[in-house]
DNA sequence: CAGAATCCTAAGAGATACTG
DNA sequence: CAGTATCTCTTAGGATTCTG
């Protein structure tokens, strides 16, 4: 069995895992990931406007909605100028660059392994039968 | 920068990126990775209402379509005993127990870094005025 | 037993218009 | 410029009923 990998899971509180599934579950959604990575491949911080156009297809509405999560998650920092026009820059923190990092550690392993999510299509789907 | 550490990111197609993109959002959702838990911690295939029993809060209906999803996917295998009554069993594949290694592992990082996405609460929300 | 079919609600996402 | 407010629409998900 696999279960000695999974022996942290029994010394985790059920908190722990419910708040570690939630930052998993944000985190993986629709959105998350392609701004942490355009965040990650600027080498400043961006301004609201930059983030539109280099995060493709993404609303304003849906911007800002996702930026405030990353935000409260800690993984990046809003920084607001009060001038006029405002200006607001965003930037990952240490913590969303770690995070980050992990991520596209699983996303390699999940690239170098597509040709084996491909393969299980022909799989059985009925088997003889026998109690 | 780390930069370094995405240079796999450009040696990758968008073919292959769009589909890791969307093989890492569905496995994230909200039933996936319970079901996928459930299975590898038991140690024999299990059936229909094993499962419903098991994964806590779900549906009849979102069972039915999560199990169709991670079948499609090629990480759980669905065997049919043509009986009556019906019996069907789940199990893990291979690669649905790596990939949920890969997540395990990922998962573990977050718990050991909880209080960091905590500390991270007390951050500038403003700043001085400079161009 | 394992699920398909149906109905329903509520959250998420897009488009548009407006504002400090 | 960087949002907020509002509206609509699609979709995910729950509850229930029915069947091979």
């Amino acid at each position: 069995m696999t279960s000695d990998i999974f022996d942290f899971c029994s010394s985790m509180t059920d908190e722990q895992d419910g708040r570690a599934r939630e930052l998993i579950e944000r985190a993986a959604a629709k959105w998350p990931l392609r701004i942490l990575h355009v965040l990650s491949d600027a080498d400043a911080p961006l301004r609201f406007s930059r983030l539109m156009e280099r995060v493709e297809g993404i609303s304003q509405k849906v911007l800002t909605q996702t930026l405030r999560t990353l935000e409260r998650d800690g993984l990046v920092i809003r920084t607001l100028y009060p001038q006029v026009p405002p200006r607001v820059e965003y930037e990952l923190t240490p913590l969303g660059r770690d995070l980050l990092m992990q991520v596209v550690s699983l996303w390699r392993w999940i690239v170098e392994h597509l040709d084996d999510f491909d393969a299980c299509k022909a799989v059985k789907l009925t088997a003889t039968a026998d109690a």
